[in-house]
This record gives C-alpha cells, structure tokens and sequence, in this order.
DNA sequence: GCGACAG
DNA sequence: ATCTTGTCGC
C-alpha cells in the first residue's frame, strides 16, 4: 500500500454520501472511521470544500453534541438545517437528537491514518541521527491554493549563498491534521527534491520532536536519504527545560529532542535533526544560517512561496511542471 | 473542568 | 496554513 496515493479528500467524501436521508453523522465519527479522531477538524475544512454539495450531503455532519456546527452557503448555517428539516430530521433547541438519527456504519476499506502511522513506524526506524557529509543548503516551503500546494526549494552554494529556486504544484491528497503533516507536503515536494540528495535540507516543521519520532523533517530526510533539519514556530510535544538564556532543551521521556532558540524571553523556533544529523549539529548548523527569527533557508524559500503563487495564479506556474529561477 | 495538536 | 482588519515602525 502506497500511503501517498490514498486520497483522504476523496475518501471522506465518499464516506459522506454513505449518509442516509433522515439521518447525520458528526465530524468525530468521520475522523474515527478514517483512523485518527484527531482528524475532525480536517474532516470539517475538508467539507467546506465540498465541490458537489447536495451530491456529496456534507449538510448532514453535524458536531458531536447534536449543535448543527457550520454550512459553507450564502445562507450559512440556516441552509443546513432546512436540508436537515426537509429530510426528516427534527432540529430542536439548534439541535439535532442524535440518539435518534445517528448513522455510524461507515464502509471502508482502508484507515487512512492507521496506515500512514504504521508508515511512520517503519520511516523512524531509519532515521540515523550520526553526522553525515553534506554539499550544500536547502530551504523547502510550501504555500497552498485550495487543493494545489505550492513548494519553493531554494537552494544555496557552497559559499552559504542562494543560487537558484525551484518551484513546482502539485494537488494534495492529505488535508492538514497535526502529526501527519508530511503524507501532506512530502509528495508535492518529492520530485523537485529527489535529485538533491546529498545536501542538508532544513524544513518547516519538526524532526525527531514528534510524538512517534517520525516528524515531517526526518520523514523528507529518510525518503530523500539526505541530512535534513526540522525548524518550527511552535512546539507539537515535548517538555522544555531552560539550559540558558536564549536555550532550552526540548525532552521527550527524558531523551533531547531538540532545542528551543529563545529571542527577547520568547521562544522563537524549535530545532530537531531530522535524519543524518546529531542533535547538537542540528542546533550549531541552525544558528550558522540564523539571521532573523526563521533561519535564511525556510525565511528565503518562504518568500519565494508567495512569488510561486502568484505564477500559479496567473497560470505561468503549471501544475507539476518544474520551473527554475538563478537568484 | 482539563487539556488543546507542526503547517 | 488561510483570512482580514488594524496598528506600529522605518
């Protein structure tokens, strides 16, 4: 099983349709089926998109205490419950009775989150965290437009300067749901990486600082087989002690994680290895490029996220069609 | 009431 | 991440 060609959009719109007329099912119960109840969020922004509304009768998930929750339509939420009343469900006090209506007998033949967890567990069991050789610096970030993800990989001599910026779109498979966030980026950014390998990437997200060791930087590392970093804005797990000043460890069951970098008092990013890095270099390589409070190579490639989506909107970025930039 | 989660 | 108004500082 492939885990980057499950399409989660598509899944949880099937799931919907499964819904009969005159019953609801609620966003944690979507989330469930697929495999994670951390998902309900997701499952709502994922509804929200809903491209065939009425086909797909995203009108019948409703929150977990019967409260209607929200209906993208020029009419809101009011729509939601007119559907709901035409169909048969009794609305009462703005909600529906859900000992009464509730439909829960999802047919699926994949849990999408069990099997990307499963692939996490074999992704961390390569993780190396020795130092590697690496040639140069890269700075991957992504920006997104609807469903297209929109990734720009700066890449920097030997000297520690930019020397070109890749951009490339590609539809996502995966919405946001916290712990998964490469089976997200990771296939938008696979190809314009691949032939990198070799030089040290820093990411935007977390390396070994997550909760099955397996965050986003170190699953791009293992993947790609390069050195990589993970550089965050804020913690996912793990428990800070103060070493210093401008410095705190970041500990998981008593092992170093990480390192949080403190500015004036506040901690401005979080530092893990991602794969063929210790954990000490990870922290000495990330304050080399430290500038400003994002580190040169995710600040730059951050950027040059903004300039990709304006080419993809005017359509001089095509989807997955490579375009190169000398800076 | 507590805890609350990268992008 | 996105959206969107408002405010601060160069």
């Amino acid at each position: 099983m492939n885990p980057y060609e499950i399409d989660v959009y598509a899944l949880i719109y099937d799931l919907v349709r499964q819904i009969p007329e005159g019953y609801v099912t609620t966003y944690g119960a979507i989330a469930k089926a697929l495999g994670d109840i951390r998902a309900s969020k997701a499952v709502g922004e994922v509804l929200a998109m809903n491209p065939t509304p009425i086909i797909v009768p995203c009108h019948r998930v409703v929150m977990s205490d019967g409260s209607l929750g929200g209906y993208t339509h020029p009419e809101g939420v009011r729509k939601k419950a007119e559907l709901l009343r035409r169909e048969g469900v009794e609305i009462i006090g703005g909600k529906v009775n859900l000992k009464k209506c509730f439909f829960n007998d999802f047919k699926l033949k994949i849990r999408p989150f069990e099997v990307f967890r499963d692939y996490q567990k074999r992704i961390s069991e390569k993780i190396r965290l020795e130092d590697y050789d690496f040639s140069a610096i890269v700075g991957v970030d992504l920006t997104y437009n609807g469903r297209y993800g929109i990734a720009a990989v700066v890449v920097f001599d030997e000297k520690g300067n930019p020397e070109y910026v890749r951009y490339y779109s590609k539809k996502t498979l995966v919405p946001y749901v916290p712990t998964y966030l490469a089976f997200r980026e990771y296939p938008i950014i696979e190809e314009v990486s691949r032939d990198l390998r070799g030089y040290l990437f820093f990411l935007d997200g977390h390396g070994i600082l997550h909760p099955r060791k397996c965050g986003y930087a170190s699953h791009v590392g293992v993947e790609l087989d390069t050195p990589s970093i993970g550089v965050a804005k804020s913690l996912l797990v793990g428990n800070i002690v103060i070493e210093s000043n401008n410095l705190a460890k970041v500990l998981i069951d008593d092992e170093v994680r990480g390192y949080a970098i403190y500015d004036k008092g506040r901690a401005s990013v979080y530092v893990s290895p991602g794969h063929k890095i210790t954990v000490g270099s990870a922290l000495r390589e990330t304050m080399k490029v430290k500038k400003y409070k994002i580190p040169e190579p995710t600040r730059l490639a951050h950027y040059y996220t903004k300039l990709g989506k304006e080419m993809f909107k005017n359509r001089k970025l095509l989807p997955e069609r490579l375009l190169e930039t000398p800076l």
